[in-house]
DNA sequence: TTGTAAGCGTTATCAG
DNA sequence: CTGATAACGCTTACAA
């Protein structure tokens, strides 16, 4: 291994002067001297110990991406397909500016402590169901957290994420423009979890303000992202299609593309029987006969903001918090009939 | 932030003794002494300073899973569900044994150099389009790598891949089986991949021995998974349909339903009309009509193999290669019609 | 413009 | 069993 000192000897100056010179500080270190050493550094394939500088600097060039599960999820959450897409644009992003993304599931509150003082990162990116003892300890952080579809807006912590009431009241205002009133939801539950929640509560008070409440008995809950139990709703919706419902708000098109298949499959013709809507904008939405209306956000706007508000907080440009709420609208594909 | 020297004062030891029993060294210490550091650190709420502990000792504990992009090639690769999949499970049993997972989109050959040098990365799990010259860094490497999906089998690196030249071969059987010789093969060419152009030689060279070789024009091929890209193959499948073509195998689930829907968009029925097989057996394969018949491997013992591997030759359980080839098995879901 | 020296937090060596 | 002491590779006052 070539350390700074190597170089250092290689070129006939100090290690300050190396050091000088890889930081850019040309004040420091005149012109000749430094392309010298440049030529030296390269000739001898010198490449930083970052162990080393993080250990002396205050600054590791690490960025995590936690993610919180509460005990006993499981890893649920980490197989949202908008997850992938974050990673890869963050990492991307991050590496572009000199930084090293690190992966952790943190359980506790001890696990995301301890994981920060074992590697001093620069920078958090929170997804999962944070609660008020995880984000504390994450406001006590003196490093910038962003929080990614956080179910608390904690005015401590910059945030992103979509307008998911507004979601559901769009959603809600969709149907009843199509003539719908009798009116149900399919939500999945996931432990910890406000985004699922927050959809529903925005279709269902919209419908109380629009005079249609809707009636508990069609809110359908499955307690998992797992096809097992997403599969477990199609009866109960069956059977309440018998009894007169005619559209239905989903809280995610994953969930929404399978009820409508396996209707489908029980011989049912959609949008005539049932209409439905559905929540994110999913690619596979445009496959389905009929195709499915949505909800839409800007998925990737959303990873971008979260970057992009990561990287200001780093280079001490902007010191305010960010707490971004991306706007939602109602994509209209056909899988809402009007009565 | 408390130090080890800290501890060692605070105890009224030495720093020495303190790392003894952090490191669980029983013999070096004492019970008692052992007890008592043991309750200073977690009084004090002591945490060690990986930095500095990689710095000193060989071993930083990071295991770095680097994604291979060649140079232009956009961020195709780890949008693949399986990457997700994988992560996850790689995140987590590392965890459990005291790792951290770092991820690191490496370009070039020099990028990952750098890279394994700036870290000193225990272990490394390395996906993407990987070339000779990237492998040759990689064996040159002292450290532990699992190539997940490699393109080339490296005899000097351990990996983990399913059979994909036995799958294609099984799907081509399966078509003949049923009675269809008019065959064509849908496959999606991502650069520096083999993946694909492996399952359509196994599908191609099967034809061939059975005496029906596969007709070139009938090889429909799209550059890219982006959904613009892959909608491109619908009219020519559909050309080939109109000139007689019975059976198509496609080179993953994902281009299966998407050509699937598209054809019962325009009105063919299926399997009637053409008959299916794709590769992957996603668990949206069961949710059409017809069910995607398909080629399945384990998805999750993929990933356990690759992290039991690491894990093995990390405690240097294992010291020669482990070069796995998961089997792969027809799964007979009904879009597949018999002649 | 350059160099010296101290020290970041930890572990390893070796002597007591 | 325990403890000095010297590294590990780098940055940063401060001095020249």
């Amino acid at each position: 291994m070539v350390t700074i000192k190597d170089v250092a000897s290689a070129a006939g100056v100090s290690a300050t002067t190396v050091s000088n010179v890889i930081h850019g500080y040309h004040s420091r270190v005149s012109k000749e001297t430094a392309d010298k050493i440049l030529a030296v550094i390269e000739e001898m394939g010198y490449i930083p110990n970052m162990s080393a500088r993080s250990l002396v600097s205050r600054s590791s060039h690490v960025i995590a991406m936690i993610n919180h599960l509460p005990s006993d999820a499981s890893g649920d959450l980490i197989l949202d397909p908008f997850y992938l897409r974050a990673i890869a644009q963050i990492e991307t992003s991050m590496r572009e500016s000199g930084y090293y993304l690190m992966l952790r599931t943190c359980n506790t509150r001890r696990d995301l402590v301890t994981f920060l003082q074992n590697w001093n990162a620069d920078g958090l990116f929170v997804t999962g169901a944070i609660g008020e003892e995880f984000s504390e300890a994450l406001a006590g952080s003196d490093r910038p957290v962003v929080l990614i579809d956080s179910p608390l807006r904690n005015e401590n912590l910059s945030y992103v994420l979509q307008d998911d009431y507004q979601g559901g009241v769009l959603a809600a205002r969709h149907l009843l423009e199509h003539g719908h009133t009798q009116l149900g939801y399919a939500v999945t539950t996931v432990q910890g979890q406000n985004m699922f929640p927050e959809r529903l509560r925005g279709f269902r008070e919209e419908l109380a303000r629009a005079g249609h409440p809707l009636d508990e008995k069609r809110i359908f809950t499955c307690c998992s992202r797992s096809l097992a139990s997403s599969l477990s709703l199609v009866d109960p919706v069956e059977a309440a299609i018998t009894e007169g419902m005619t559209a239905l708000g989903v809280c995610s098109d994953q969930l929404a593309l399978l009820i409508m298949s396996q209707l489908q499959k029980r011989g049912y013709s959609l949008p005539a029987q049932l209409s439905m809507i559905g929540f994110g904008d999913l690619p596979q939405g445009i496959l389905t006969t009929p195709e499915l209306s949505t909800i839409h956000y800007d998925i990737e706007a959303k990873a971008v903001q979260a970057v992009s508000c990561m990287s200001k907080m780093l280079s001490g440009e902007q010191t305010e918090l960010a707490q971004i709420i991306l706007p939602v609208t109602v994509v209209d594909r056909g899988s809402v009939a009007r009565l």
